[in-house]
RNA sequence: GGAGAGUUGGCUGAGUGGUCGAAAGCGCCUCCCUGCUAAGGAGGUAUAUGGGUUUACUGUAUCGAGGGUUCGAAUCCCUCACUCUCCGCCA
């Protein structure tokens, strides 16, 4: 949720930014539903004032054995007043709510502007891409099977075997050693989330398609994102403690709604995928530092997976919902000869931290903290890239050396 | 799955219809005293949101969540969630 004074203060700038993103923000409807909110609002606590000194007098009288009718009946009219007054409230405040959840975050200045994708801007890059045109990872082993995960669940699964699980799996714990040496404190969470953690991250109540539901209150998590930011909703976090660092492995879940025939051959896209998160929770006056040095621990795994990669700087329209600005790491899959995202690093801002009630103490005052996340990194994409990249086009996968003491083998024989 | 007991401020815990945003203790902050330390004394110390000369001050809400009874609910009733204990089952 973004600040709803600045929308007070600077309704222009803040549509105007919201423009950016695409998003067309309806000031007229904000400020007419702000003002009658407030309207109602101060009535029903002046009622409420009413209530509570007329009761306090009808109690007195009682005590001493009087009645006053006329009493009795102003506290009955105030009382209709009151239910209407309140119940108009309600009804207001569930409104603004559902237009205030509905607002993504504002970018950061520094975001460079643009529709979509197209205006992405490239920061950097590592590594030369060395496989043109390579054999892309389900031709070069059978060790991943589709066919067998569509018998078992449907499209858009996966069986690993073999080496190539193990490979997955050295990946993951690598991951995790690594954002162990950065400070991040590992963590092992439910894969199942409420409606009330994936509302504070922002997955809700928008983007309910994109999630599993089990049932009412249960979702799978689309990534570990939700519940690590969650671990501290509702809290009031000493400042000493900061920055928060946190990670983990866990499984991600998405229903990939809209995105029929897209990445439908392989392990780019599936419904359920292994990934190291990271988060920070930071002072705000730390958090683009923070964005800077979360992004570069993504970054070093893959360097010292030798994997060629680019940073991308995601433009204004490419922003995703709660994000203020975004790096995207990108690594080169030799078989679509393209860089694919393999990490997504963002700093959510205060965004995130209004929702969850996520906040410190400051000179007295309760301030919200900054949140961010990045994938470090999603580990079935960092699977195939470790196999195309390393892929001799003939017989053999060599495995990565800083996995190898992971792995406990050098190379792969197909 | 069965039976029972709970859920109150940073923590422990009192409060069974009004004077309760809530005793007391712990913790924390400020000050005083004591030449260090320990001990002692005085005061302060929830969150959210509104009004205000944006300072002082002040309204309202919040005692797990939601509904109900009542002039009035932390307190009574109902529903739900969660926690704990015992039994059963189970990796």
């Amino acid at each position: 949720m973004i600040d709803t004074n600045l929308i007070k203060e600077n309704p222009k700038s803040v549509s105007e930014k919201l423009a950016l993103r695409n998003y067309n923000f309806n000031i007229e409807l904000f400020e007419a539903s702000e003002t009658e909110r407030k309207k109602y609002q101060t009535e029903t606590e002046d009622l409420q004032a009413q209530r509570k000194a007329l009761s306090k007098e009808f109690g007195m009288l009682k005590k001493e054995g009087k009645d006053d009718p006329a009493l009795s009946k102003k506290i009955d009219s105030m009382k209709s007043d009151l239910d209407k007054c309140s119940s108009k409230l309600s009804n207001i405040q569930t409104t603004l709510k559902e237009l205030l959840l509905d607002i993504p975050n504002l970018p950061d200045e520094s975001v460079p502007t643009g529709k979509n994708e197209e205006s992405n801007v490239k920061i950097r890059n590592f590594g030369e891409p060395t496989i043109l045109k390579g054999k892309d990872h389900l031709e070069i082993t059978s060790m991943i099977d589709t066919d067998s995960a569509n018998l078992l669940a449907g499209s858009r699964f996966a069986v690993l075997s073999g080496e190539i699980a193990k490979l997955q799996r050295a990946l993951i714990t690598f991951m995790l050693d690594k954002a162990e040496e950065h400070g991040y404190t590992e963590h092992y969470l439910p894969m199942v989330a409420n409606t009330e953690s994936l509302t504070s991250t922002g997955q809700l109540p928008k983007f309910s398609d994109d999630l599993f539901q089990l049932t009412d209150d249960y979702y799978l998590i689309p990534t570990a994102e939700v519940p690590l930011t969650n671990l501290y909703r509702d809290q009031i976090l000493n400042i000493n403690q900061f920055p928060l660092k946190l990670t983990a492995h866990t499984s991600c879940f998405r229903s990939e709604a809209g995105s029929y025939g897209k990445d439908t051959k392989g392990l780019i896209r599936q419904h359920q995928f292994e990934k190291v998160e990271l988060v920070q929770i930071c002072h705000p006056e730390k958090s683009y530092e923070a964005l800077e040095s979360l992004t570069s621990h993504a970054e070093t795994i893959l360097k010292e997976l030798n994997l060629p990669y680019q940073v991308v700087e995601l433009c204004t329209g490419d922003l995703g919902f709660a994000a203020a600005k975004t790096y995207d790491l990108e690594v080169w899959i030799p078989s679509q000869e393209t860089f694919r995202e393999i990490s997504s690093c963002s700093n959510c801002t205060d965004f995130q931290a209004r929702r969850a009630k996520i906040r410190f103490k400051e000179d007295g005052a309760s301030k919200l903290a900054h949140t961010l996340n990045g994938s470090a990194l999603a580990a079935g994409r960092a699977l195939i890239a470790v196999i195309e990249n390393n892929f001799d086009q003939n017989s053999t996968i060599k495995i990565p050396e800083v996995l190898q003491d992971y792995t406990k083998f050098t190379s792969i024989k197909i």
